[in-house]
DNA sequence: CTGAAATTACAGAAATTCCTGAAATCCGGT
DNA sequence: ACCGGATTTCAGGAATTTCTGTAATTTCAG
């Protein structure tokens, strides 16, 4: 490996972490690579810079792409294919969450569907028909706010975040109001 | 493996999307079973469950108390471990999502403090060092929201999830209503 | 303190995943 | 069509992870 320090330990930690992530180390590296790169590297850069076979590097890549977490680059009058991680961090992370909800959670969520359209045939399968329906509904729960909230622009998800949970006291605010207004008019629940 | 059909279905499910998540087949299978089961069990009720070996059980479990996944009963009388996942699902979600920032977050925010602390020697090292403060402005974000939320009941988290986008409508509302009352008394900005 | 039941540690076997070099394929220029 | 460089495929070896059986340890009733 043959890299400036400073993004050599960067490279080695997102390689160590890759593993704990479903994606392999060397996959890990290139990507941390390419992300510090002010510009596309090719193929051959890779494999100077993390020390790996050329193949490797091919198949990493391979997978990055699979991700849709690298675009693929062209220099005129070169023809090789150069790579590059998108300059948007938000970007990343978008697409992030896209395919790791794609390869982790919606399988899961059609087992379960399936699963759930199934007359159990005994007591235990009842009970766990019923666990199961109440992991389908936090799924879903938490599917539809995602589907929701990823289509926010960039400037309104940050907003959103930076609010937090200061959001539910404007909403205890609201409700305060509203059963103070009936209150007051002498109708609504106690 | 000697179970009733739906329960297996569940069981071998959660084992194969296991590794796609950085916990291995069996211990995914155990999570499953237990989770899926009205009574807490003992490992040798596991290892007749799943037709595994008694010692890739107690593995297994072990693991599974590292993620705080799983509490330990004990039944009066009986000298033997029993295990059970909790019953609240809310509060599955809340470990498991505790549990990974701990795995897959926390060590790298802290290798990229670390990096950021340090003088870059050279203009890519310079240019790596922007790249990492994006990286790390990304991530305390989030991290400050999830831990903003985590502290909400789980009433409440229910209700902003529900919001979902929504929210950023009433604040557009609110920056609308501003910037009219400014209007009208002729001050602030453009 | 003893001993039976239960649990865990550990070494090696089995399975899986990762990586490489060689061969095959692709592609644009002549 | 052919050449030459760039890229990909793939078989098999290396490395890692997972699983098992045995042996050691813990636990607790008596």
């Amino acid at each position: 490996m043959n890299l400036p320090p400073l993004i050599q330990s960067f490279v080695l930690h997102f390689g160590e972490m890759g593993s704990r992530w479903g994606i392999n180390r060397t996959v890990g590296q290139i990507y941390a690579l390419l992300y510090v790169s002010p510009e596309p590297l090719c193929a051959d850069q890779i494999v100077e810079g993390l020390g790996i076979s050329r193949s490797n590097v091919s198949m990493g890549l391979r997978e990055l792409q699979a991700w849709n977490l690298v675009a693929l680059r062209h220099i005129p009058g070169d023809r090789r294919d150069f790579f590059a991680a998108p300059d948007d961090i938000w970007q990343i992370l978008r697409t992030l969450a896209e395919e790791r909800k794609k390869r982790e959670v919606d399988p899961t969520l059609s087992v379960l569907r399936e699963l759930l359209m199934q007359q159990p045939g005994s007591e235990e399968e009842r009970f766990a028909q019923s666990r199961l329906m109440e992991m389908n509904g936090l799924i879903e729960q938490l599917t539809n706010w995602y589907d929701d909230v990823k289509r926010l622009d960039t400037e309104r998800l940050a907003t959103l975040l930076g609010l937090g949970s200061k959001v539910t006291k404007l909403l205890d605010a609201k409700d305060r109001i509203v059963s103070l207004g009936r209150k007051r008019r002498g109708d609504g629940q106690p």
